[in-house]
DNA sequence: CTCGATTTTCAGATTTTACTGAAAACTACT
DNA sequence: AGTAGTTTTCAGTAAAATCTGAAAATCGAG
């Protein structure tokens, strides 16, 4: 992916060129940033960017485009979009009379961000559960001996469970197929705001129209 | 970290050499499964081995036992206790009349989940939230011009900025110094259970005897 | 069944990230 | 200021993750 640096004045008369390069200079940005994020989410940076480009065109796309666009190979896109149909936040679409599979993203943010929270609960909070089971059972507390040690051990592993099941359920609630419902009651919970340093939360006001 | 393989009958009777084994042996591999969590948010494996060490022996320890236990470098643990230190999730405790520093766990489950939540909000969310900022000016919807694909644009950059502005908001309630209410929430909210496939939501029952 | 188009796979190459170890910096004490 | 114990830094190295490209597999139409 690279950048169309021209300086395109903000206050020049907008030709349709400009605004297509503006178009997809802010598609690339949203790619870019999309995909660092993914970094940091231990997904690779690609199948991250895969996801965005899908996302912020709303096109269902072929290999062949997804490569040329993001400058990566035929089998790094073929990989990405398998893990992304395993996610849940792809599909894939055909077109009559045309032997290729198209990939479109899943439109409704809620339902992405459902998607996403699910596949990280399993792979990042489910594992750690069975784990601390088997722990555990590796150093049982025996009737009567006082081991104080295996006692603590014990404790801190129970404990520790207690606040990933904690999160683990509510986590499913929200990401369950009955989530939606979460979404309300997640903005209720909201009411009072927090707010970040700078006050991002609403600097743009909705103009865009959204559903 | 190595394991102690031997085969430790469970029904044999118990000695303090075999208890003192099987505790290690269960603390490894609590590390080990930190270790791994580690890798998959993001952070180095050392860096989440040394906080489980310190977490689950609940003692202070230096820098010399922290490498001999984890057969790592000096270096490297010096950098991990470090990242610990700015994710507020260790602290420094000093013995009077030795000139080491020992390091010890927060010990509170639910004040480290919200230091850990803290501290992936600023890195996984903040960012992404500032880059979405700049990429709405980038292309600007121009008053008048029906320049569809950019008003396409703006709504899904707005629909994703409220998805993850929302989750901001609940987990800053959730992390902020006034978190431990959310604690509670939490619970109520937790009502009814949903449950992971394998059961293992409460398959220790609370004898370890937590606070 | 055959053929050309398309997708998948995976060994090896590349890039990124993490780690080591020793030198430099720091610190508390004399 | 001198010194010994301790921590930090960071260039170089090792390990891990990711990506490529071409061969093999799959697919659908005729």
């Amino acid at each position: 992916m690279r950048y169309f640096g021209m300086p395109l004045s903000r206050s020049s008369i907008k030709n349709a060129a400009q605004a297509r390069a503006q178009l997809l200079e802010a598609q690339d940005r949203f790619i870019a940033s999309w995909g660092r994020m993914g970094s940091v989410w231990g997904i690779s940076r690609t199948m991250a960017e895969v996801h965005a480009l899908l996302y912020i065109t709303g096109a269902p796309m072929c290999t062949d485009e997804i490569m040329e666009r993001l400058g990566v190979s035929r089998g790094n896109v073929s990989m990405s979009v398998r893990s992304l149909l395993e996610w849940g936040v792809i599909e894939k679409v055909r077109h009559p009379g045309d032997r290729k599979e198209y990939f479109q993203a899943e439109q409704d943010v809620w339902s992405m961000l459902r998607a996403i929270a699910r596949e990280r609960i399993k792979r990042e909070v489910d594992p750690l559960l069975d784990a601390l089971d088997e722990i555990g059972e590796l150093a049982p507390e025996v009737e009567g001996q006082s081991q104080e040690e295996i006692r603590e051990l014990h404790k801190r592993l129970d404990e520790i469970r207690d606040g990933f099941g904690l999160i683990t359920t509510l986590a499913h609630k929200f990401a369950g197929p009955r989530g939606a419902g979460l979404q309300t009651a997640a903005k209720l919970l909201a009411k009072a705001p927090v707010g970040r340093k700078k006050t991002h939360a609403s600097k743009r006001s909705r103009k865009g129209g959204a559903s």
